[in-house]
DNA sequence: TTGTAGGCGTTATCAT
DNA sequence: ATGATAACGCCTACAA
């Protein structure tokens, strides 16, 4: 399919001048005499011109391009980034191309090499906090492709880590549960050789230390993040001990285990208190709505994107790993007073 | 930011030949010698030489680059389209650019700009099931940009349109419900000025007057596809009259539904039964688990980037509209008997 | 202020 | 079988 007919020559021809002037005029760059720039631009109108971005990337070697990758789509938290990196690229002039990267099972290639070709000019990987064993993509990656991480800095230089306060989050949640007077907190994590698992958890157990409790290991069950999983970890826990709180790691195993919870006849909050993470736009809609930790997961995107473009353009980001606050939401699954009856809003 | 050094003619030096030759060895094109080739072949290995797209897109006029457009990334179902799509692009050579294009509020820019300079191929239009003129976008478009739309056919020659039955898909449900012996169904629609929402509820009156049943006007119910709109419609209806059974026609909005129902007192599906449509995954763990209609979004996506690519390689789609089957799955908030227990695997 | 080369990395079309 | 030459659309010098 040939298009893009009009090129910066038809533009001269048809105002009468060569196409060096039009470039100029494009550039605004050099010396134009206003009543040529005038007759260049209604030419420019008149035919819909419009500059090749190819042929002006193989003179300029820039592209204006930016690669996101990441493992899965369809997932709210990395949607959300994304969505928040490709608005900011796009306010700065970048475009973005996608991949759902990772190498599949069947040894599907990875996207990388393709990136690369197309003079891709830096890479954003949004695996929410992976661990460093999945990360064998960065062997592909060129050594000197500006890259910005999610959650996991990999060690490399000039590569910038954005991701969330995962430690406090954990911590918030877990004091907001001692505050309220219990003391038997359960809790469920993502997958342990997850960074984002640690944290999260290694904030739950600050939090038990500073009130003087120590860390039962009859409390901690792990899951894989989905809501399945959390039902599981959630029978296991509740056959295996007693507890009065739950602070689950994000809101999909949230989801399994309020559903577990109900299964087994467990009032939630009256006998069990629930804290989830990851503030998901269907919290306050859950049986009952749940009380999260929220993740500002559009602001990361746009964060992450922010850093990238300054990377690429020689401004390395002053600090290695910037993190975003998380800070709780508090609605009724954890038995808390405070509630403002129906939410009206949601996006 | 420079990159992409090595060049055709770095690998032509090294292997001691004329970079002409090097591209006949990539391109598999002309007669090369097989002693020769394999030194070229080296030569590539040694320098680690990846062709540039840029290059190659300028002369031939082809960037196998497709741009998907939405307005609403972190939404399930544009998401999981979007995946699909860029998927199959992906299996077929092409990389997408997305962008959350359609034009905000204040008048920000259109991508489709920059995706024109940038060569894009074609463009997928990831808009579900919007009304007509929510799609002034078109008039942006080249006109003999090769065009596939979700859900919508825009009155355009070439424009290939694949969607779902959504009229199948609402009858499907609305039968269900009236075979488990339920006369007074209420339903809620997404906005009604969409097609999506139209078709839907089309399918929900057939069903009823196959039944000799009238439409109630009582029964029927508004939404904006949220949460917080189905918890407000179902508020209203039930302020309004009496039903036994509720079709909501997406399942966010199933979600506020369920939540209204359980603070008026309603239970599910003892005295009002409930089915949605879309089957997204956290459906499972609704309270009820919640019927639905299935959407293959996945799969809409695949089928619409390959319509895409096929139209681009000048092979115009046979059917101007395809539409996806939308199966009921049974699960309980509908109240039929069958249900396996707790679900165990979700994407 | 405006026009004339030269080249970005590649493919296509001729020669050789 | 291989090499030279001309595009592709544009920009950066440099000259006029």
């Amino acid at each position: 399919m040939k298009r893009q007919r009009v090129t910066i020559k038809d533009v001269a021809a048809q105002a009468g001048v060569s196409y060096q002037t039009v470039s100029r005029v494009l550039n605004a760059k050099g010396e134009v005499a206003e009543e040529t720039r005038v007759r260049i631009q209604a030419a420019i109108d008149a035919l819909e011109y419009r500059p090749s971005a190819i042929a002006r990337s193989l003179v300029s070697q820039r592209t204006h391009v930016l690669g996101l990758l990441t493992a899965d789509f369809s997932d709210y938290t990395h949607a959300r980034i994304i969505e928040g990196a490709e608005m900011e690229a796009r306010r700065r002039g970048y475009l973005a191309f996608v991949s759902g990267g990772e190498r599949g099972p069947d040894g599907e290639p990875l996207t990388s090499p393709l990136f690369t070709q197309h003079q891709t000019e830096g890479l954003l990987i949004v695996y929410h906090g992976a661990s460093r064993d999945q990360y064998t993509i960065f062997e592909q990656i060129p050594r000197d492709l500006p890259l910005v991480t999610i959650g996991y800095a990999p060690g490399r230089p000039g590569v910038a880590t954005v991701g969330v306060q995962n430690v406090e989050g954990g911590r918030r949640a877990t004091e907001h549960l001692l505050r309220l007077g219990h003391r038997r907190i359960a809790t469920i994590s993502g997958p342990m050789q997850m960074y984002a698992s640690q944290e999260r958890r290694r904030g739950y157990a600050k939090a038990l230390q500073a009130t003087g409790l120590d860390v039962d290991s009859a409390l901690l069950g792990e899951g894989d993040w989905s809501s399945a999983s959390g039902y599981r970890a959630t029978r296991e826990l509740l056959a295996r001990t007693e507890f009065t709180a739950l602070f689950v790691q994000n809101d999909r195993m949230a989801m399994g285990a309020l559903q577990a919870l109900r299964e087994q006849g467990r009032r939630v909050p009256d006998e069990v208190a629930v804290v989830g993470f990851d503030d998901i736009p269907s919290t306050p809609y859950f049986d009952p709505p749940l009380t999260t930790v929220h993740q500002p997961t559009y602001e990361l995107g746009e964060l992450a994107a922010r850093l990238l473009i300054d990377l690429i353009n020689g401004q390395p980001s002053s600090a290695d790993l910037t993190r975003l606050p998380t800070p709780l939401v508090v609605r009724r699954s954890c038995g808390a007073e405070a509630y403002r009856p129906p939410p009206s809003s949601e996006r």
